[in-house]
DNA sequence: CACCTGGTGC
């Protein structure tokens, strides 16, 4: 071997361990050799400091070099890129363009990747352009760059045509097209094609299971999931204790709620990342396992491993869930102190958390001070403004945003428009909708046109609203119908009622919750006869509605009640001052239990008894109880798992009438402040 | 010099 092979063969080595001063060394010798206008050597050099992420370094060898190959193109760009700077790459790409030297199989594949990394469409395809052009359509690894590029970009048809024409397929065209599939949340095709792989005889790797195991996790499919585990097992697969495909196996099992398989399959890696350690206290956190989301929080600061800002911003969207202001907050003055606080995405959830918790100035404070805000602050704070009635804020916020030059997506046109159902600003929401029906980019999907039919609905205006949906290029799903059913009840429109009833039951013949409201439609009307054979109907196939739950915080713990429950120590204290209030109010302005309005509700709630301790009235009475509101503020908070029920509303505007109190109610659906005997929702909701 | 993998959010 001669001097100059041994140099390639040390600097590969350099390369490979991402051996920085070892690679210095060698530079120094390859110029005492003489070597330093040596092209191969060169391009080894770029490569080597690319590797070891010095890109300082990587350019000023490639600038010095007095001749260049596409190879020292090649190794350039793939270094950007794989330090995190596909921008960069492409650019030099273009710049290749221009000079004598011709893209070969490794620069198309490598820039494929980086218009996949930045989401451009356009780029992506002119430089499938190129590779038709040139022949190299057909190399496989251009082809599954190809088919990588167009999944990542959101046109996952023209992968899969890419994919279906190539004439030879290896594991990687299938696992592109898989992972394409996953990425898309398309489990059912992922798991498909996966199956075709099969029958084809295609060996799987773990790349492929990743992919798999998360479509199975999108798709909630358990039994799937625990197949492809046990058959892993059985293989003896190879990769049980590394950190990729088992990471993929906690995050299902986290997502399928068990986290006791969870915790074995982590417990088994031999070395956890990141990743693996985040799936597993985002599980915690999101079953309410407090100590233990904090105790693994605690030991992953322990650890070799760093915090990031994706870890802080889905434990700050749990709390916000759960409405832990206090967790929030600690959480808050956390990520004041470290740098990946500074991240955008957290602030954002920040924002949503105090939001989420009815602290809306604490979140406009907060929002006002961000340096940088991008399309999702702006859409919390207006979805936040929303929820809370104050439509007028929200309207000025969508606006203002737009002045400060940031383009409405879909989402943002979907939180004005909710602001707009929920504060009655029928006008302007309409108005919206009509202005995004003409939007270039982006077109109304179902759930735009389901706040069009609850604004229209709210007004009274249900054959509109049913021509809408009868108009609409879109296919109808179950939930416009429930919100336009929901307006034929609030309006007494049994008619009409009945007719969507029978779409809807059609639709999906087993939620409950559709059951309910038709049954509730006929009680109003008094068709009683036709209301119990719903609720025989729900009996009978034995559905079952999702438990109501209600929490409230007092000194910093939070209280979680269910219907009907008796579990909490003061409970008869609490049964005791919730009938002293009834029975006030009865005297006081007449109030009496409000059966109609169950509409949310289910089963055997229409008696009076269990209408009295539905999980949100025993919430406030623990809140009276322990001496109202605190800090001179008169509010008091709850939050509930489902919709808010008719009778509890009454109740509870009632309270805030006589008791000169605010409270602040957080449903699935938006929030109810009731003051001095009114609510914001405007007893619509 | 290269292609495919795992965790948030409205």
């Amino acid at each position: 071997m001669n001097e100059r092979q041994l140099f390639t063969k040390l600097l590969k080595k350099c390369s490979k361990n991402y051996l920085l001063d070892r690679g210095k060394q060698v530079h120094g010798a390859v110029e005492i050799f003489g070597f330093g206008r040596d092209l191969v050597l060169n391009n080894d050099l770029v490569d080597m400091y690319a590797k070891c992420r010095r890109m300082d370094l990587a350019c000023s060898v490639f600038d010095r070099m007095p001749e260049r190959n596409v190879v020292s193109w090649t190794a350039l760009m793939c270094g950007f890129l794989q330090n995190g700077d596909a921008k960069t790459s492409l650019s030099l790409f273009s710049k290749m363009g221009l000079s004598a030297v011709k893209p070969n199989e490794f620069t198309l594949s490598t820039n494929l990747k980086a218009s996949g990394i930045l989401g451009i469409a356009e780029n992506g395809k002119q430089i499938h352009g190129v590779c038709a052009k040139s022949g190299y359509e057909c190399v496989p690894v251009v082809s599954n760059s190809i088919i990588d590029m167009y999944s990542k970009c959101d046109r996952i048809s023209e992968a899969a045509r890419m994919f279906n024409v190539m004439p030879v397929k290896n594991l990687i065209s299938w696992n592109a097209m898989i992972a394409g599939y996953t990425l898309k949340r398309n489990g059912e095709e992922a798991l498909k094609l996966f199956r075709m792989m099969q029958e084809r005889g295609e060996a799987p790797d773990e790349y492929t299971y990743s992919s798999l195991l998360k479509a199975c996790g999108c798709l909630g499919a358990v039994r799937e999931g625990t197949q492809i585990h046990a058959s892993l097992i059985t293989q003896g697969f190879p990769y049980l204790v590394q950190s990729t495909v088992s990471g993929a196996l906690v995050d299902l099992y986290v997502k399928c709620r068990n986290m006791v398989e969870a915790r074995r399959v982590f417990n088994q890696i031999e070395q956890n990342n990141v990743i693996s350690w985040n799936s597993l206290i985002l599980g915690y956190a999101q079953e309410g396992n407090l100590p233990e989301t904090m105790n693994l929080f605690q030991l992953l600061r322990e650890s070799k491993h760093q915090v990031d800002g994706f870890l802080l911003s889905s434990l700050i969207g749990v709390f916000a869930d759960f409405a832990l202001v206090e967790q929030g907050k600690q959480m808050h003055a956390y990520t004041v102190k470290v740098p990946y606080g500074l991240e955008i995405s957290v602030a954002n959830s920040i924002l949503d958390m105090y939001m989420k918790c009815g602290l809306t100035d604490e979140a406009d404070a907060l929002f006002r001070e961000m340096p940088v805000r991008n399309v999702v602050s702006w859409t919390v704070m207006i979805t936040g403004f929303g929820k809370h009635g104050i439509g007028k804020k929200a309207v000025d916020l969508f606006n203002e945003m737009q002045v400060d030059g940031i383009e409405p997506d879909s989402v943002s046109y979907l939180a004005v428009l909710s602001a707009c159902s929920h504060s009655g600003l029928i006008k302007e929401g309409q108005e919206y909708f009509s202005s995004f029906c003409r939007n270039q980019h982006c077109k109304p999907q179902v759930e735009h046109y389901a706040c069009v039919v609850d604004l229209l609905g709210r007004a009274g205006r249900l054959k509109e609203a049913m021509d809408l949906i009868e108009k609409m290029p879109l296919k109808p799903n179950v939930g416009i119908w429930q919100t336009l059913l929901s307006a034929c009840r609030m309006h007494g429109d049994v008619e009409m009622g009945k007719h969507v009833g029978d779409i809807l039951l059609r639709l999906d013949g087993n939620n409950p919750v559709n059951y309910v409201m038709m049954s509730n439609i006929y009680a109003d009307a008094g068709y009683w006869k036709e209301s119990e054979n719903i609720r025989y109907v729900v009996k009978r196939k034995g559905l079952k509605k999702e438990a109501g739950c209600s929490w409230v915080e007092i000194d910093k713990k939070v209280h979680f009640f269910y219907n009907g429950d008796e579990n909490h120590p003061l409970t008869e204290k609490i049964h005791g001052i919730l009938k002293e209030m009834e029975k006030r109010m009865k005297e006081e302005i007449g109030y009496v239990h409000n059966t109609k309005f169950s509409l949310h509700d289910v089963e055997e709630e229409s008696k009076v008894e269990s209408l009295r301790f539905h999980s949100e009235k025993l919430a406030i009475g623990l809140a009276l109880l322990s001496g109202g509101p605190k800090d001179g503020q008169r509010m008091i908070y709850v939050f509930k798992n489902l919709r808010v029920c008719g009778d509890c509303h009454t109740f509870i505007k009632g309270l805030s009438k006589f008791l000169k109190i605010v409270f602040v109610v957080r449903d699935a659906n938006r929030f109810h402040r009731f003051e001095n005997g009114i609510c914001s929702c405007g007893d619509y909701w």
